[in-house]
DNA sequence: CTGATATCAGAGGGACTGAGATGC
DNA sequence: CGCATCTCAGTCTCTCTGATATCA
């Protein structure tokens, strides 16, 4: 068995890009098993830190894109997890809430990601996990930090962004 | 600024998919910046390391999907990087080896990867960069693992395999 | 016939762009 | 008018499925 490991696979953007191929596999089953997926987490989620809001609102918390927001609101509405109704203040705004049948179904997720979490990092010590935890933290800090720099107004105009 | 960290954002799964969204963007502007992807660069590692080899077997190697080996292959060979002949052992094969041309290229991919884990790490001492390596080599060895014994042959035949 | 090879078409999931209709 | 909201349609990278033609 001649196991010449390729050079990629040494890299930590291929180990990065990897592990995270996995947990995102283990996430969406674990979603799947009772039929949710990403977005509802996060909604719902959102939804009763923050209590009821209008779609727009609660994609700026949620981090899901607008044009994202009519199906994954589609979805939940369907099965009354969510409610929609029209704001009476404003004409163009759907307010969206939290029902008890959502409720209960976060709780049930809550208890499915946990546990997607607790596969995921099954080989590491609880030492590990939080050092892992604290290293990628400060990846993501830093790495968020410069988009969001680099998507305000560019001070540098000679610095292009996006050429596609 | 009441900055209630939404609960997603401390899961293990979130951070790892949110840095590894970063990595891949990063490695993906690195190689466009000199006209490549990763594909590209995995197909010349695996023909600098093992030499010339038939399509199929590259896939193999460089863990490219057969269906997506033509377009790759075909990008790499119009540009004269790679060379694609017919092997005159077995007609159904393609004998794809690399150019000079293609072990100078490779020789800027090399430059370029290097340089974007050295972006991607920035904020992490050599210890820390070190340490995450190890952890997620770890946590990698061990879902590639489960993968794997989970695709092997069923032993039993009534087990059905892919229902889609 | 069984199996391998190369090709082409398409799905998929998450995030994005762009355009529209409506209302503030 | 400018701006916000909601909706719909389509794009993108990477990976995988499936079908087909050819050949061993």
């Amino acid at each position: 068995m001649e196991n010449a490991p390729a050079p990629w696979e040494s890299k930590p953007s291929w180990l990065l890009t990897q592990t995270a191929g996995h947990a995102q596999r283990l996430v969406f089953e674990g979603f799947a098993s009772v039929q949710a997926r990403g977005y509802h987490y996060r909604l719902l989620t959102t939804l009763r830190e923050f209590g009821p809001a209008s779609q727009a609102e609660l994609g700026r918390r949620s981090g899901i894109h607008l044009s994202d927001m009519v199906a994954a609101i589609n979805e939940l509405a369907e099965r009354e997890l969510v409610e929609r109704a029209p704001d009476p203040a404003d004409r163009r705004r759907n307010i969206i809430s939290l029902t008890a049948a959502g409720r209960r179904h976060l709780r049930r997720l809550d208890k499915r990601l946990a546990e997607t979490q607790e596969e995921l990092l099954a080989p590491l010590s609880p030492g590990e996990r939080q050092e892992l935890t604290e290293l990628l933290s400060k990846l993501l800090a830093h790495h968020d930090q410069r988009a969001r720099s680099a998507d305000e107004v560019s001070p540098w105009p000679g610095q292009a962004r996006r050429e596609t």
